[in-house]
DNA sequence: CGCGTCGCCTGTGGGC
DNA sequence: TGCCCACAGGCGACGC
């Protein structure tokens, strides 16, 4: 489900509302979403009793601080949710799986339909030894990278763009939808090679990477049809109503007024204007 | 190396 | 009304 800008938009809020609260009780129920721990009673012992001491990102990647130097590791996959509740005595919800009670405020709870998603807790000093996080490539949001750095980067690789965007090894966060409609918002086809591109075409697709993430950051999210992305406190994104490409086929391009088409791409839908992406 | 396919899961919506 | 299929914001393991 979440890209960047929706783990931005809850990183953000997490750090406002639960750094500093202290974990009382931690439950985990079924056996997939913390899985990487062999035992999870150790999972729920490296938090209970601890403060939340910051909350950082790293690409689709949410990092917990926790007091001792642990840090609680959470990946949404595609259908994850992390929702605040004021008390403990709200209605729980269908796939509710792990829920962090703190001493004073509430939970914070995770519920992941097709439980893709996880979490668990590794020392601070270990994250380096996390292969999905150690191998995380430029944050497009995190990092100042100049346009001419992100060209010797591009360059240097002969793959189509969609796909090399979408690779967390290079760019960390982009997924499905921001992947196309970065490549909209540049002009580019999803299948040019990333060094083919003139050095016009290469800052577009910056500028692009970044107003595209700035803006749906902004407008706090994209929730689509399903209703599966809602922000910590339950309500859903705006940015939907700014897409120019995902889920549009059949309308008209923004730009040329051009029907806009579908294709799959790897196995996933990818959106893009015939006419005016080149 | 790049690239395609599959599996991991549950839910929903469309066609019949 | 129900049944079946396609598809969904991710990712890693394969095989070629």
């Amino acid at each position: 489900m979440p890209e960047l800008p929706e783990v931005e938009v809850l990183r953000r809020d997490l750090e406002r509302d639960v750094v500093g609260r202290r974990v009382k009780t931690v439950e985990v129920d079924g056996m997939r979403s913390v899985r990487r721990h062999h035992n999870r009673k150790q999972f729920i012992n490296h938090l209970e009793g601890k403060k939340i001491t910051s909350v950082e990102r790293r690409g689709k990647y949410l990092l917990l601080g926790l007091e001792g130097d642990d840090v609680l590791v959470i990946h949404l996959g595609m259908s994850g949710q992390l929702l605040r509740t004021k008390t403990s005595r709200e209605a729980r919800q269908k796939h509710l799986h792990v829920v962090i009670t703190f001493q004073k405020g509430g939970q914070l709870r995770f519920v992941d339909p097709r439980t893709f998603g996880e979490m668990f807790v590794t020392e601070a000093d270990s994250l380096s030894k996390v292969r999905e996080l150690s191998h995380l490539g430029i944050d497009p949001l995190e990092h100042a990278v100049s346009w001419e750095q992100f060209w010797g980067l591009i360059s240097q690789k002969h793959v189509k763009l969609k796909p090399l965007l979408m690779d967390q090894k290079f760019m960390a966060g982009i997924g499905n939808i921001y992947s196309d409609e970065i490549l909209w918002g540049a002009g580019l086809r999803w299948d040019r090679m990333s060094d083919s591109l003139s050095a016009q075409e290469v800052r577009r697709l910056y500028r692009s990477m970044v107003e595209v993430l700035q803006d749906a950051v902004k407008y706090r999210g994209s929730s689509l049809a399903d209703g599966q992305y809602v922000d910590l406190f339950g309500k859903p994104g705006e940015y939907q109503h700014h897409h120019k490409v995902y889920a549009r086929e059949g309308e008209t391009c923004r730009r040329c007024r051009q029907v806009l088409v579908r294709e799959r791409v790897g196995g996933r839908s990818t959106f893009s204007c015939p006419a005016c992406q080149v």
